[in-house]
RNA sequence: GGCGAGAUAGCUCAGCCGGUUAGAGCGCAGCACUCAUAAUGCUGAGGCCGAGGGUUCGAGUCCCUCUCUCGCUACCA
């Protein structure tokens, strides 16, 4: 059988975190190295999604190109992959010229085809920088909670969708001048047209797949598809192959899953330069005959469920996915994971602090995988699976066997005498153990899979417990070696069962018990190391974790904040251009004394405030809901701008804006004003 | 606001198309063992399966309502 795997292309807009290993990562690298043992023609990529508004804002926050920013997270990215094990053929990027390629063939096929509608809208235009301004780069005054640094997709305060037209006093992000509005053309993938073809492939075709990603089809599906625009007004990305198209580039999600697709093409083009017998079109049949399966998150399910086959099929000659299977979130010490916040472990970090135990993480991130719900990771919860199985059961296991043939024999492996059932049940456990597993995994079923490995050491446990070697070496030698015997092939199991998730320790493993097939049929048969067998001096498998070394962990957390990574934390944001005194003296700032706060009906974020100005009483409506309680405003002081023109917000006219003040973690607080400070006093 | 997923022992989670006394690991208690990184093995105590209704001979498992968590999406102009 042939697959091709894919794990969700991490952003390069920042470095990597546990969440990306267990949601996409590791259960892909986990598929993909068993379905090499099982003997399938495995193709794994993934690499660097590397365009899109969110690098070019990041990199313009901090000071560089788009291009030094990926070229700074690309090679990283690029480090973990091989430091976590994480066995792509390929790690490939998307700035690579194969990749603009690809995606401008992509884009040229559904243009050629009528595949796509252009529509001319008003978008605002800079007028000194000369070109259109996407939605991110054009900020203004949020009009649902009155931030003056909302963009023109989404207030990061209140978390409104916006459109750049709804914000108030709109400027470029880029110059800070007033932008204007001028009508461009964009191409659109209509996907209304699919809306059919969708439901069939989905619901009917596709009704194997996990509930949550079949319930986040449905819901999509239900709605009804709508087209989606596909290019932007940009300059960084991949040009829209068009004469009449200058200055557009592909939209981000349009290109990202096509990335897929040139890294497998570029896999075969350097496989062809080395190898006589590989093409450079190898690639072609892994997405024609094969099984293609997608590793994502949650978030990306209706992507790569519904819009990239949609574009697979469009274009005609690729097969569509096969298999979808998306992990759900992954928590940290009982929060959400938070890059903004700084709140995450980050991978760079961690192998900082366990050197070598990549094998580790692997392990407890398998263990807690977010199959079928949110997954939450503790420092204790680690230090415990480290301690209590890796160490205790796994490790144990292992060594035992080992010192004890090193001791009694020298390191030579025994031959067994007549078999007893006992011996008969061990030996088939590995068998049985492999199978078991094969099965779970086939079912995308990572953490039962892992489970059954470390079942086949806690077999191995209690077989030395009740044949006790130990005690028998006194009495019936003989039989020992039998147990030994037995308890090796066990081991030698291990070595085999464990290297699609452990693939160092399984490695350690073959090598300590003389073994040099990993294949997975090697588990099959009897034995795995023959009697006679020169074994190396025992070595540990892991080592335990101390309660300092998690604890330092955990008091890093809170502490992290803007601290870790200097080399890659985002620069405090800077601040905007300067602007004439005259023009600052515009704004009407005064001291406004809230006599009543209540619940907008109907509206999740709005509170809707009686202000007294002391000059007059005004109806304001604030973005705040979520952050104070009415009874938190009532009867406070607060600093409003008081001469920003009305404006009705779920049908209430506000009359004025709420300042606030943004912590750490986005969240907002109202800036208070003294309590004796008299109702209208100017604030200056 | 709409839609989706989840809510099961102290903790982290399994429970497929409804069926006899609801499972695992950790943690806890007791016992056994000492080859092993004080590791292992055995036994046991822990559950009104989020709340409330309903369907059924029978519901953690199906239906309805509600609450909480996460995600997608929208609107209030």
């Amino acid at each position: 059988m042939r697959y091709m795997i894919t794990a969700a292309l991490p952003y390069a807009n920042g470095p990597l975190h546990i969440g990306h290993l267990a949601g996409a990562f590791l259960p892909a690298d986990i598929y993909a190295r068993y379905r090499r043992l099982v003997g399938d023609d495995v193709l794994f990529v993934c690499g660097s999604d590397e365009h899109g508004v969110a690098v070019a804002i990041q990199a313009r926050k901090e000071g560089v190109t788009p291009r030094q920013l990926v070229d700074r997270y690309h090679p990283l990215f690029e480090r973990l992959f091989r430091e976590f094990d994480l066995s792509t053929d390929i790690y490939y990027r998307t700035s690579e010229a194969l990749h603009h390629q690809t995606a401008q063939e992509f884009f040229l096929r559904f243009y050629e085809t009528g595949q796509l509608i252009e529509q001319t809208t008003e978008q605002f235009y800079d007028p000194e920088a000369e070109l259109f301004l996407p939605d991110r780069y054009v900020v203004g005054t949020c009009p649902h909670c009155g931030n003056d640094r909302a963009y023109g997709d989404q207030c990061e305060k209140c978390g409104s969708s916006l459109t750049p037209q709804e914000l108030i006093s709109p400027r470029s992000a880029l110059t800070g001048k007033v932008p204007e509005l001028r009508p461009t053309t964009h191409f659109f993938l209509p996907l209304d047209r699919w809306q059919e073809r969708m439901e069939k492939y989905i619901l009917e075709e596709h009704r194997d797949w996990k509930p949550n990603v079949l319930g986040q089809c449905r819901s999509w599906l239900q709605q009804g598809l709508a087209p989606r625009a596909i290019t932007r007004d940009m300059d960084w990305g991949v040009a829209v192959p068009l004469d009449s198209a200058r200055g557009k580039v592909l939209y981000v999600w349009f290109d990202a899953p096509i990335g897929y697709i040139s890294a497998s093409k570029a896999w075969a083009q350097r496989r062809a330069q080395t190898r006589p017998d590989a093409s450079p079109d190898d690639w072609k049949a892994y997405w024609t005959d094969s099984t293609i399966v997608h590793f994502i998150g949650k978030d990306n399910i209706v992507f790569h469920c519904v819009v990239f086959p949609a574009m697979l099929m469009g274009h005609g000659e690729f097969r569509a996915p096969d298999y979808v299977p998306a992990n759900e979130f992954l928590n940290l010490e009982g929060e959400k994971i938070s890059t903004s916040r700084n709140r995450a472990v980050w991978l760079h970090e961690y192998l900082q602090d366990f050197p070598g135990k990549s094998d580790v993480l692997r392990y407890v991130l398998t263990a807690i995988m977010p199959e079928t719900k949110d997954a939450d990771f503790s420092w204790k919860d680690f230090q415990a699976r480290n301690n209590n199985e890796l160490v205790a059961i796994v490790g144990n296991f292992v060594h035992r066997v080992l010192t004890l043939i090193q001791k009694y024999y020298g390191g030579r492996v025994p031959s067994p005498g007549v078999l007893e059932p006992g011996d008969e049940k061990i030996l088939a456990a590995v068998g049985e153990s492999a199978r078991g597993i094969g099965e779970a995994l086939e079912k995308f079923r990572f953490k039962d899979a892992l489970a059954a490995a470390v079942q086949l050491a806690r077999d191995g446990n209690k077989y030395l417990t009740e044949n006790e070697p130990w005690h028998r070496i006194k009495t019936d030698p003989e039989r020992v070696k039998t147990v030994l015997f037995s308890g090796l092939q066990a081991v030698a199991g291990l070595g085999v069962v464990l290297e699609p998730f452990l693939p160092q320790s399984a490695a350690k493993i073959r090598r300590l018990v003389g073994m040099e097939s990993v294949a997975w049929a090697t588990a099959q048969q009897t034995p795995l190391v023959g009697a006679g067998t020169q074994l190396p001096e025992p070595e540990l498998l892991f080592e335990k974790i101390e309660d300092a070394a998690v604890e330092a962990q955990i008091a890093k957390l809170p502490l992290a904040v803007g601290v870790a990574s200097e080399a890659l934390a985002p620069a405090a944001e800077a601040p905007k251009p300067d602007v004439a005194f005259e023009q600052f003296a515009l704004t009407d700032l005064r001291v406004g004394r809230i006599l009543k706060a209540e619940r907008v009906k109907g509206a999740d974020k709005l509170l809707r405030l009686e202000v007294d100005f002391g000059f007059e009483r005004r109806t304001i409506v604030s973005g705040i809901a979520a952050y104070h309680t009415p009874e938190e405003l009532t009867n406070k002081n607060a600093a409003f701008v008081v001469n920003l023109p009305a404006r009705k917000l779920r049908g209430v006219e506000s009359r004025g804006m709420l300042l606030t003040v943004e912590g750490a973690d986005g969240t907002l607080r109202a800036l208070w004003a003294p309590d004796e400070a008299p109702p209208g006093a100017k604030i200056a």
